[in-house]
DNA sequence: GTCTATACTCTGATAGAC
DNA sequence: GTCTATCAGAGTATAGAC
């Protein structure tokens, strides 16, 4: 009866083949530059029909960016605190990576929301994703005052960790643009910024 | 008489200031987000009287991006191969950190522009932007190749620079949401950021 | 459930008075 | 140079047949 959990296999099916078609348009032309025609088309639906399935685009959008910000933070909550530091922050560098190489597109949908000011994720950036990384950020403290890593500010090193990895996803045209044919970017990037943190985070002596 | 260069001071000015209106909305709504009638508004003028100084919406972006790939180069542009490899690094880091504090809406601008493709700016980034981007990370190579710096990857090195400065631009609103009040990101990130590079680059033993 | 046809709004751009 | 009025097209959403 809910319209958020559909009861026959095809309606789960189409709704999944919309989404799916909206997250192609959504993430590379924004949410106002994205139109019902261009998601019904590739969808391989009708517009009509598309609104049969959501009541609005803005229904569309909610629906990804709701389905996103779990998926999002599980490689964050993996971090264990009862494991070996360097190599539980490295763990969560190597996940995210894989994140940005594999799914590109929710990177980028991600990006342009936070860009144009997280108007429909506030509350979830404020809530559930500050609450995550406060948590986070506690236990990295305690792994610098007990001298098992280096002393990082704990928040800086997690937006480092953000910003290097979904650069390759969200700015890949300019980093294909700039390597040229012949690179693997996902690839070099994991080693590069395996290295990074690595020697960042090397215990002070 | 050319349309890029007005004769009177009042042109050149009401040019500017849709301009300056127009980097607003372009860099938080992004270019089919923004509208005519928000810049108008933004700038005090009507819709028409915009259109009397630019062609198109098209070309009030196109002005805006024309404008910004030099300032945006600049920074790279100035680090010089006969100065003191580490310390040209983190001067040209240090740069990049300012006009990410200074210039924000710049930056959301150029994210924009990249993350839905680059389709206004494909021919800038394959030929300027690559030229020097190949020409510094020579210089980078040759100072590795001395033992001046750590041996890493050039090209990864220059991304990951870009990555962690404009990030604080960029996801600025993610940024002060997880820190809370009572924080200057820009002021912690630069420090943060130097350190990092600076122990990636000590030179290897 | 899915389609064709269409209503209605928003938006980029132009015409023409002043 | 600047404005009011307006057009034409695009785009969201709905009506109603099948």
């Amino acid at each position: 009866m809910s319209k958020t959990a559909p009861r026959t296999r095809i309606q789960r099916q189409n709704r999944e083949t919309i989404l799916e078609a909206a997250l192609g348009v959504f993430s590379a032309q924004g949410f106002r530059g994205a139109t019902l025609d261009q998601i019904a088309a590739a969808a391989g639906l009708s517009k009509p029909n598309v609104l049969y399935y959501f009541a609005s685009k803005e229904a569309i959008h909610h629906a990804l960016l709701s389905g996103l910000l779990d998926n999002w933070l599980a490689p964050l909550r993996a971090l264990d605190p009862a494991g070996e530091p360097l190599a539980e922050i490295l763990a969560y560098v190597r996940r995210k990576v894989e994140i940005s190489r594999d799914f590109p597109r929710e990177s980028r949908l991600f990006a342009n929301e936070i860009l144009q000011g997280a108007p429909r994720m506030m509350a979830a950036i404020e809530g559930e994703l500050k609450a995550l990384v406060d948590e986070k950020a506690a236990v990295i403290r305690s792994w610098s005052a007990a001298g098992q890593i280096a002393a990082v500010d704990p928040y800086h090193l997690i937006f480092s960790i953000w910003a290097l990895t979904q650069h390759y996803a969200d700015f890949d045209v300019q980093v294909r643009a700039v390597l040229g044919p012949g690179h693997d970017p996902f690839a070099e990037a994991g080693s590069f910024i395996e290295g990074v943190f690595t020697k960042l985070l090397a215990p002070d002596p």
